[in-house]
DNA sequence: GGAGATTCGTCA
DNA sequence: GACGAATCTCCC
C-alpha cells in the first residue's frame, strides 16, 4: 500500500502537510526530509507516517536529509508549545530545527603556526619581532602571533612562505570539555549542605519512597482538553524545585552540586540564564568548580560552533550546556536536570514571534523528559511562589547569607521631610551617608533606574513638552549624545537650541533626574572622588562595561552611579552602602506586576551591599514609606511581601489568579475589533473584562504582528481558555477577516 | 518564509 | 483613479 507522510515545515504553518512517500524510501517519525513546497524545495520533519489506500495525487517527498532525527521529546515539546501559545506549529518547530547554514559549512580551518627552527632568508625588523615571540616554540593562532608581535598578518604569512614558521591545521577549538563533578568541591555552609542533601534526595527518590504528592506544572493540554487531569500522586514525576535563597546565600554552589550529581550519573544538564547574565564570569565560576567550561549557547554563538554544540548534545558528548532561553530546544540525548537561574527575570519571556516563557517551557520540558527542574531565585516570581505554596513545586530555602554575613540594614529617607536642596536630587541624609562611606575607604552605589540626563524637557517660555512622534512618551534628554531620545521606540532627535514650538532661544529646562544628571551632582558634591556611571547605553559597548564592572569589583572607584544593570550578578566586595534615589519609581505604572517588579529590583539592588568583609546598609529615598512594597523592604521580611502581594492579587483577580480577560487589538479595523469585543462580552461565559484598543494605544509589538487583528487572552489557565475560545470561534460570530488567537500567560506585556 | 494577488492610503 | 505600500493568502 502506498505510504503518506505528514511533514511539518518550519514555517508559519498551522499543521503538517501530506506528501507521498516514494517506493523504496523508508521514513520514520522525526526524520528530516526535503520536500517541494509551491515552486521551491524546503525541508521539513516527518511528524507522522501512515498507509493510504489508492493512488494518491500528493506530491512526493524528495528525499531524506542526512542529519540526526528530531528526538521524540522535542517533537512533543513543539506540539505542546504550539498548542499552549497558539502559535503555528511550524513556527514552534523552527525554534527546535536550526539546520546548518552556508556560513556554518564553510568555516575556515584555523591555522596554528610555530617556529620551524629555520632562519628566514631576509630577516627584516618585523620578521625578527615575530620570530622573537615564536622563539618559545609554542603553537599560536596566526592572528594571535601577529598581534603579539605587533605586526600585520602578511609578515607572518611571509615567514610561512619562507619556511621559518611552520603552519599546522589546528583541531577546531573544543566547544566544551568534559566537566569533572569532583574537581574542586568548595566548602559549603551547613545550610547549603542541607539544601544540597534535600535537593539531591528529591532528584533521586529512593525506589520505595512514596511518589511526590502532586503533578508538576500545568496539566498537559491533551489531558486538560479531555478533562482527564491525572490525580495527584498518580505517577512518580520528577519534581520542580524552587530554590529560594537570599542574595549572597550561595544558591549557585547549591545547584552546582545538583549538576554534579546529574553528571556523575551520566546524564546531561542544562542551566538556563537570562540573556544578560550569561557572562564570562559565570562560565569561569563553573570552570572553577568543574575544571572545565561548559558549552555556552546563546544568540551570539554562530555558524559551525553552533552546529558542533548541537552535534555534541545529540551524541550525549556534551554534559553541561549553559544557555539563554533558546537552549531549551536543543536535542539533548539524555537530559537529567534543568536549572533556571534567576527564574523571576522578565528576559525569559520571548515577546516576538512565538510568545513563550522559557521558565514555564523548562518545566514542561522537564515533565516530558521526566527530569527534575530547579528554579533558582532570591526573589521568586509570584507565580512560582504560588505554585510552591500549592504543592506543585517543592521549595528549598536558604534564608541566610553565606559565611555569616548579614543582609544589609534598610532604612527609608522620607523625601517629604528630608528634602534635597533646590535643583538637587540626593537628600542630605544620603549625602552624609555617602560621605561617611567613602571617607572610610568603602564604596557607595547610587541607584536610579533612569537612563539619560532628564526624563522630560520643557520650554520655560511656552510650556511645550518634547514628546515622541511615534509613541506618546516624553523624550529623554541625553547630554552625552546631545539628543532627545524616546526610550520606548528608539526615536531620537538633536536637542534643539531654541524651542521648536515658540522659537524662544535657550530656554529649555530639563525636568527630573537621570543617571547623567546624578553624576553631575555627585561630581559637585565629591569632586575628589572616583566616580563611575554604569548605564547600558553608554558608549564603548559591552567591552567597556566589562572593564568598568571589573574596576568597581577591584575597588578602583569610590562612588558608582547605576541603572538596573548594577542589580544583577556582579559581586562588588567593597560596596557597603546602596542609596536608592527613587524607590517609588515603577510603583505607579499601572502594570499589574508593578509591586512585584519593584520589590524584586530593590531587593536585588540593596542586596549588593555588604557582600564583602564589612556589613552593608541601604537607604531608600521615598515619598511613600508606608507603601506595602517599601514597608516590606524596610522590615527586611520578604515573606511579608509575598503574603501581602499574593493576597492582593487574589482579591483583585490579577495574575496568576485572574480568571478570564480578553484584550483585542485592532491594527486597522477598529469596528471589527469592537464587534469582536461585544460578541465576546455577550458570550455564554463572558470574560471578566474585554478591552478594545486601536492602533494608537496598542503596543508596537502587537501591531507589528502579521494579522489584521489579534485576540489576546491572558489567564493562568490558558489551556481551559483555549478550549473555550475555540468553541466560541466555532460558534462563529459573523465577522470578516482572519482571526488569530494568541495566548499570553503574562498580561503585563500588553496592558 | 516567499511570491503573487489584493487591498489600503494618499495625492491630485 | 492611479500608483506604491502594506497586508493577505497559499504552499500538501
Amino acid at each position: 500500500m502506498p505510504c503518506v507522510a505528514e511533514i511539518l515545515i518550519p514555517l508559519a504553518l498551522d499543521s503538517a502537510y501530506s506528501y507521498a512517500v516514494p517506493a523504496g524510501l523508508d521514513l520514520s517519525v522525526g526524520e528530516v526530509v526535503q520536500i517541494p513546497l509551491g515552486p521551491r524545495e524546503t525541508v521539513g520533519v516527518v511528524w507522522g507516517v501512515r498507509q493510504s489506500p489508492g493512488g494518491s495525487n500528493l506530491r512526493p517527498v524528495t528525499g531524506r536529509i542526512d542529519v540526526p532525527a528530531l528526538p521524540d521529546a522535542l517533537r512533543e515539546l513543539v506540539d505542546w508549545l504550539a498548542r499552549y501559545t497558539l502559535a503555528p506549529k511550524g513556527s514552534a518547530l523552527a525554534m527546535a530545527l536550526r539546520l546548518p547554514d552556508e556560513a556554518a559549512l564553510t568555516e575556515t580551518i584555523r591555522v596554528g603556526v610555530r617556529a620551524s627552527g629555520k632562519a628566514p632568508a631576509r630577516p627584516t625588523a618585523a620578521r625578527t619581532k615575530v620570530l622573537a615571540v615564536a622563539a618559545d616554540g609554542a603553537m599560536r593562532g596566526k592572528s594571535a602571533l601577529a598581534k603579539e608581535a605587533g605586526v600585520s598578518l602578511s609578515v607572518v604569512d611571509g615567514l610561512i612562505d619562507d619556511g621559518a614558521l611552520e603552519a599546522v591545521a589546528l583541531a577546531p577549538e573544543p566547544v566544551a570539555q568534559p566537566p569533572d563533578p569532583d574537581h574542586a568541591r568548595v566548602p559549603l555552609s551547613e545550610a547549603q549542605e542541607a539544601a544540597v542533601r534535600e535537593l539531591v534526595a528529591l532528584m533521586n527518590p529512593a525506589p520505595d519512597a512514596p511518589p511526590p504528592t502532586d503533578a508538576i506544572g500545568d496539566p498537559l493540554p491533551a489531558a486538560a482538553a479531555d478533562g482527564k487531569v491525572p490525580p495527584p500522586g498518580a505517577e512518580a514525576k520528577a519534581p520542580t524545585v524552587l530554590l529560594e535563597g537570599v542574595t549572597g546565600s550561595g544558591k549557585t554552589e547549591v545547584y552546582f552540586e545538583a549538576v554534579a550529581d546529574c553528571v556523575r550519573r551520566g546524564h546531561q544538564a542544562l542551566i538556563l540564564m537570562p540573556e544578560i547574565a550569561l557572562t564570562a564570569q559565570f562560565l569561569d565560576r563553573f570552570a572553577e568548580r568543574f575544571g572545565a567550561r561548559p558549552a555556552a549557547w546563546h544568540s551570539g554563538v554562530g555558524g559551525k560552533r553552533r552546529e558542533r554544540i548541537r552535534a555534541g548534545v545529540t551524541a550525549g558528548e556534551i554534559a553541561v550546556v549553559v544557555g539563554a532561553r533558546s537552549a531549551l530546544f536543543l536535542p539533548f540525548a539524555d537530559l537529567g536536570l534543568i536549572v533556571v537561574d534567576e527564574e523571576h527575570e522578565a528576559a525569559y519571556k520571548q515577546e516576538d514571534g512565538v510568545h513563550y516563557h522559557a521558565r514555564d517551557m523548562a518545566v514542561v520540558r522537564g515533565r516530558i523528559e521526566n527530569c527534575p527542574v530547579v528554579l533558582a531565585s532570591a526573589t521568586p516570581s509570584i507565580e512560582t511562589r504560588v505554585n510552591a505554596e500549592r504543592g506543585r513545586y517543592r521549595r528549598i530555602a536558604l534564608p541566610e547569607r553565606f559565611g555569616g554575613r548579614r543582609l544589609p540594614d534598610i532604612a527609608a529617607i522620607d523625601m517629604r521631610a528630608d528634602k534635597p536642596e533646590r535643583g538637587r536630587f540626593i537628600a542630605p541624609a544620603l549625602v552624609a551617608a555617602v560621605r561617611e562611606t567613602v571617607t572610610s575607604g568603602d564604596q557607595a552605589l547610587l541607584f536610579l533606574n533612569r537612563r539619560g540626563y532628564a526624563p522630560l524637557t520643557l520650554c520655560r517660555a511656552c510650556g511645550h513638552r518634547y514628546q515622541c512622534r511615534n509613541c506618546s512618551t516624553w523624550l529623554v534628554e541625553h547630554r552625552f549624545r546631545r539628543a532627545l531620545v524616546c526610550h520606548q521606540c528608539g526615536y531620537a532627535e538633536r536637542r534643539p537650541e531654541s524651542c521648536s514650538e515658540c522659537g524662544t532661544f535657550d530656554n529649555l529646562t530639563p525636568c527630573g533626574p537621570g543617571v547623567e544628571r546624578i553624576a553631575e551632582e555627585v561630581a559637585e558634591l565629591f569632586p575628589d572622588k572616583r566616580v563611575i556611571v554604569l548605564s547600558s547605553d553608554f558608549p564603548g559597548g559591552a567591552e567597556r562595561l566589562r572593564a568598568e564592572l571589573q574596576t568597581v569589583a577591584e575597588g578602583g572607584c569610590d562612588i558608582v552611579i547605576g541603572t538596573q544593570l548594577v542589580a544583577k550578578g556582579h559581586n562588588f566586595p567593597h560596596l557597603t552602602l546602596v542609596g536608592v534615589l527613587d524607590a517609588d519609581i515603577g510603583l505607579t505604572s499601572g502594570d499589574p506586576r508593578a509591586a512585584e517588579r519593584t520589590f524584586q529590583l530593590l531587593q536585588q539592588v540593596t542586596g549588593r551591599a555588604g557582600r564583602g568583609e564589612k556589613p552593608g546598609r541601604a537607604l531608600l529615598q521615598t515619598y511613600q514609606p508606608d507603601h506595602p512594597v517599601i514597608a516590606a523592604l524596610l522590615s527586611g521580611d520578604s515573606e511579608r511581601f509575598y503574603e501581602e502581594e499574593i493576597g492582593a492579587r487574589e482579591a483583585a483577580g490579577l495574575p496568576p489568579f485572574g480568571r478570564l480577560a480578553a484584550l483585542i487589538v485592532s491594527a486597522n479595523e477598529r469596528e471589527v475589533a469592537e464587534a469582536h469585543g461585544q460578541a465576546l462580552a455577550r458570550a455564554a461565559e463572558p470574560p471578566d473584562g474585554v478591552m478594545v484598543l486601536g492602533p494608537a494605544e496598542a503596543p508596537l509589538a502587537l501591531i507589528r504582528g502579521r494579522y489584521r487583528f489579534r485576540l489576546l487572552v491572558k489567564t493562568e489557565r490558558s489551556i481551559d481558555l483555549q478550549t473555550y475560545l475555540r468553541a466560541w470561534l466555532a460558534r462563529g460570530p459573523k465577522i470578516r477577516g482572519n482571526v488569530k488567537v494568541a495566548i499570553d500567560v503574562d498580561p503585563q506585556s500588553f496592558l
